[in-house]
DNA sequence: TCCGGCCTGAAAAGAAAGTTTCAGGAATCC
DNA sequence: GGATTCCTGAAACTTTCTTTTCAGGCCGGA
């Protein structure tokens, strides 16, 4: 035997001779829109080849599969390998550590939540609350949960380096009606919120929100109910072999988002860089690398 | 509005909100391996999702089709037009986001990045590392410089839920001292720093060592002069499109770490986790998901 | 021209697939 | 803690698809 596994375009011209005519017609049409032409059902493709649905149904047995929808399925497979093939690259990272080390297992994880977190990114969206983070005109206010404020805490170091206005709302939720007080409308408000959601967190948004703040809100792959008050709104996946949820990605896209925003704004962004850079030298605690 | 002709993954996240929490099993399950997870008949796809296909039927006319089959037919569309589309996309990753726009760039970037860090672990200095964390005999002191005080303070919390004796050396160097006095032979010190590496770190990573305690240092490709006097090192590769440093990839090997000292202690962990839930659930302030 | 074999598609029968209804049950709210 | 709302899937029902049957018809050969 030579073919084991036989695309059906291959078993077509294969059985193409003993296909009748009618059968014939079914077949060309296929092969000029493969797989597109095979992919409805049965009454459908048959239609519009312009043949009867017994043709089709006894030619797709002939082509050795045991009914139209195994055909079907047939094709749907080639279409999925298409789009799939060579993009399955799963390089095993950690180079020399034993197949089911943590860090294999780890980094497979962190592989998937990456790309899926990336994948669902609206770039328009993207764009838009990146837009709305460079606005300078009102203020930008960061907060984020019991495990995500390390996030805020990160996000605002970069923030106030680029833009002014930034203020850090500590994690402590008492001191937050003080912030609210002063929230007008076009300020922004970026909040990190994953599972377990916090209530008192959406209390904020709910208030920030009533004041005509808009909310930019990252959150896990299954949305905190913030997201119903958000301006924008990221999800991010989380899931690794631990108890414990991933920020890697939602980092990822945090500072994807500081990137964008400082892009942006790299006119204005440069210069306070620049000086920043040089208070720090003057305070002697930092030494330059390179 | 603003979007006439959405793909099946766009109006799925547009309408997440909406959805149940059936019902976001199966549209979770679509993402993760889309679209290939929607491709069959109603009943096989919901089975997949081990839900029931009303309430396959019923998200799907959320999502504004008016039945099963036209939804299936958006997905085989999308599935068509990528097949046949604008020479294959390059790798996935931000499915639609243009050629050039900052999110592929920078998905780019942090893809290498994660690769050279992960094939640049030692598994057996990881290991080793690891141990030394999860070492609860001695305190666990946690510190970080001006950038990377967020990642130490992430540290903090999670190393703060799996074990005991656990310190967050608070970025005001100013306090350090106190600390050192109370450091022993024994006790680990776990180290940020990145570049521009900053010298009160490394007047107390000196002091720290010539004390007997032992330093597990996490820093950048070029590595820290801390390095001299720490137990391990890791390196993090840290390059991106922009005036700053990624941590991404710091994290990545910071939660590793994490999740590794937790495996290693599992037995020890698991309780003192359980009790962490329930004190936080008392609390009130959070709430369950699922 | 007539005969016999073979295609072909209309239509019925049969099999899935998809939709709707509805009652039990979980979660939530007061 | 009880009432209420909302979610969920079993089951009945409807629609659509697929297969099979079968009669009409085309074609080549005598």
């Amino acid at each position: 035997m030579s073919k084991p596994p036989a695309t059906v375009r291959e078993l077509i011209r294969e059985n193409y001779a003993s296909l009748t005519q009618s059968e014939r017609k079914f077949a060309n049409l296929l092969l000029e829109n493969y797989p597109a032409a095979g992919l409805a059902s049965i009454t459908i493709v048959a239609g519009n080849a312009e043949v009867s649905t017994p043709t089709v149904a006894r030619m797709v047995q002939k082509l050795g599969f045991k009914g139209y929808p195994l055909f079907h399925q047939a094709l749907l497979k080639e279409l999925e390998a298409k789009v799939s093939g060579p993009t399955k690259r799963r390089d095993n990272w950690a180079s020399e550590a034993p197949e089911g080390h943590l860090l294999n297992r780890f980094a497979q994880a962190v592989t998937d939540n990456l790309q899926q977190t990336f994948s669902n990114i609206d770039s328009a969206q993207f764009d838009a609350a990146v837009h709305q983070l460079a606005n300078t005109e009102g203020r930008l206010y960061v907060v984020g949960g019991r495990i995500t404020r390390a996030l805020a805490d990160y996000a605002f170091t970069h923030f106030q380096a680029i833009r002014q206005r930034v203020t850090h709302m500590t994690s402590s939720s008492a001191t937050w009606p003080h912030y609210v007080l002063d929230m007008v409308e076009g300020d922004t408000l970026l909040m990190f919120d994953v599972r377990r959601y916090e209530t008192n967190l959406q209390r904020l948004a709910e208030l920030a929100s009533e004041r005509g703040v808009k909310i930019v809100l990252i959150t896990d792959q299954w949305a905190s109910p913030i997201a119903s008050v958000a301006e924008h709104t990221f999800n991010c996946w989380v899931e690794i072999p631990s108890a414990w949820d991933s920020n890697i990605s939602t980092m990822m896209l945090l500072e994807a988002m500081i990137a964008a925003t400082q892009e942006e704004s790299w006119d204005k962004t440069k210069d306070r860089y620049d000086r920043l850079d040089e208070l720090f030298d003057m305070t002697r605690l930092f030494r330059k690398f390179s």
